[in-house]
DNA sequence: TCTTTATGGTGAG
DNA sequence: TCACCCTAAAGAT
């Protein structure tokens, strides 16, 4: 379930599930045996999310640099909770513990290697220092589609395949317009709205950009089958318009689109 | 009990 | 452009 929103999340979530004091770090799986011994009996100073990227930064030890990608996990469990699956890391105090299961990344880097990693990222709505006018200066650079544009963490970090189809859909603006021929106003709504929907999203710990008038409960009570307008919804009736909601391939991946609310 | 899929990204050719 | 990485749950048989 990674988008920017489940990291920023992960790391509001870890800082104040396993601080303060040291930690109990392993690798039940293995594959992470050097790293995790590196680790072990440190404290937590502080987690930090940067788009899609998960820094832990321990006192007295290294940084640990965290990406799902497309499968990764990390779950919250009992403390003493069983191994159970491929754990390539565990976090644990008396209190939790912290499960990584699947990571696309999990290894020790250097503050210049976090220098490398940040500076490759676009703005993140997520974070102070995310600034509209970068956000809108790369954008409307790309000839790509706005779809894929919005995908390419170097435009905007943390955006991913849900909120990409979503944010086009409540833009009104066709996925495949291309960027640089949408407006200053189009860019500045996109912003606006990845700011919102993003700071949803870590609130509720999923992605809901359905309204909820339309539902007529909280958005923290919106079914999980009702929460999206497009993301998955090939075949089924647009929630505003009824038209059906299409499946597209842009930038080699399934994007949703409604043909009557974007054009 | 298979095969497929997934909210991601990299490196080789 | 493709192959590939990681894991678990859902879907098909």
């Amino acid at each position: 379930m990674p988008e920017g929103h489940t990291i920023h999340r992960l790391a509001k979530d870890l800082n104040s599930s396993l601080r303060p004091g040291t930690l109990d770090v392993s690798s039940p799986q293995g594959r992470f045996d050097d790293g995790a011994a590196a680790i072990d009996q440190h404290p937590l100073e502080r987690a930090e999310a940067w788009g899609k990227h998960l820094f832990l930064d321990f006192e007295d030890g290294p940084l640990l640099h965290i990406h799902l990608g497309l499968i990764g996990k990390l779950r919250k469990k009992p403390a003493e909770a069983p191994v159970e699956g491929e754990i390539r890391l565990r976090l644990a105090n008396d209190k939790a513990t912290w499960d990584l299961t699947g990571p696309m990344v999990c290894a020790l880097i250097d503050p210049d290697d976090l220098e490398e990693i940040t500076s490759k990222l676009g703005p993140d709505p997520l974070r102070r220092d995310g600034k509209k006018d970068e956000f809108a200066s790369r954008l409307l650079r790309k000839k790509l589609p706005l779809s894929a544009a919005l995908l390419d963490q170097k435009v905007i970090a943390g955006v991913g395949n849900v909120y990409r189809s979503e944010f086009c859909f409540l833009t009104g603006i066709d996925p495949n317009t291309p960027a640089n021929e949408l407006t200053e106003d189009q860019a500045d709504a996109l912003w606006t709205l990845a700011t919102d929907q993003l700071k949803l999203g870590v609130k509720l710990n999923r992605i809901v950009t359905r309204d909820p008038d339309e539902v007529g409960v909280t958005a923290a009570k919106i079914p999980n089958d009702e929460r999206l307008y497009t993301y998955k919804r090939e075949g089924l009736p647009c929630h505003r318009c009824s038209d059906e909601i299409r499946l597209v391939e842009i930038a080699k991946r399934k994007a949703w689109m409604c043909p009557t609310c974007q054009s």
